[in-house]
DNA sequence: ATCCTGCAAA
DNA sequence: TTTGCCGGAT
């Protein structure tokens, strides 16, 4: 069992706000007040799929289809070739209809337990968290590949293999993100991700976690120190 | 080659 | 628990 140390994670948020605040990212579904319909399609859309290319999709794909009902009643080969250009649009495009016909089915209305929302259709721990998270403002953690990777640099390695089920990495997850402005924090941890805490070639020298970092004190001597 | 704000089927 | 999905950027 690994110790979670408080006033660790009291600088990680501190130190990544103020990280945020310089240099995040400004995304449509971030600033505006988008319909669960719209937020909902932007974490979909999001699936293995870089940010900045959703930024450019985006607006059309809630041009074409602006409502559940749209979607719902759009065959399979229509969806499929619009979202040809994002990629995986064979299965995002089935899940989509299942999910698109299943919120028609609930008259676009979100169910707060937990277990029922995770049983629609194309709705995985990941979008349940977010939709938690965006819709129902509850400090949730947008944990995905990234956010875990970020986590384990830097407050020490998971024990399973599985993000969904490691006890340790969940529970440092929503320690991590209960804060005042839980939003905020998720969305710094992703933008850090992306832009500092990559998963191939960290910028781990010029990165302001260096000093308290796991990742790096354990690998210190493959990153050549500046002379 | 590897990765991107995952998910469900196998 | 592992694998397929997928175009586009690096």
């Amino acid at each position: 069992m690994i110790e979670i140390d408080q006033a660790k994670i009291d600088f990680f948020q501190n130190e990544i706000l103020n990280w945020y605040s310089k240099f995040g990212r400004d995304f449509y579904w971030r600033k505006h007040n988008l319909t669960d319909f719209e937020y909902i399609i932007a974490e979909v859309l999001l699936q293995r799929t870089k940010a900045e290319t959703v930024a450019k999709f985006y607006p059309s794909f809630i041009s074409r289809f602006p409502d559940w009902q749209y979607i719902a009643n759009a065959s399979d080969n229509e969806i499929e070739d619009f979202l040809r250009p994002v990629g995986l649009y064979t299965q995002r495009a089935k899940r989509l209809k299942s999910l698109a016909k299943e919120m028609v089915k609930r008259d676009g209305k979100l169910p707060r337990d937990r277990q029922v929302l995770e049983s629609i259709p194309f709705m995985g721990q990941y979008i349940a968290n977010a939709v938690e998270l965006v819709i129902f403002k509850q400090p949730s953690p947008l944990m995905d590949v990234n956010m875990s990777r970020v986590l384990e640099r830097f407050f020490g390695e998971r024990k399973l293999a599985d993000i969904r089920y490691d006890p340790y990495l969940q529970e440092l997850a929503y320690k991590v993100v209960a804060h005042p402005n839980s939003k905020k924090v998720n969305w710094a941890i992703l933008d850090f991700a992306a832009s500092v805490c990559q998963a191939r070639k960290p910028k781990c020298n010029s990165c302001i976690f260096k000093a308290r970092c796991s990742y790096y004190l354990n690998n210190e001597s493959i990153f050549p120190t500046e002379s």
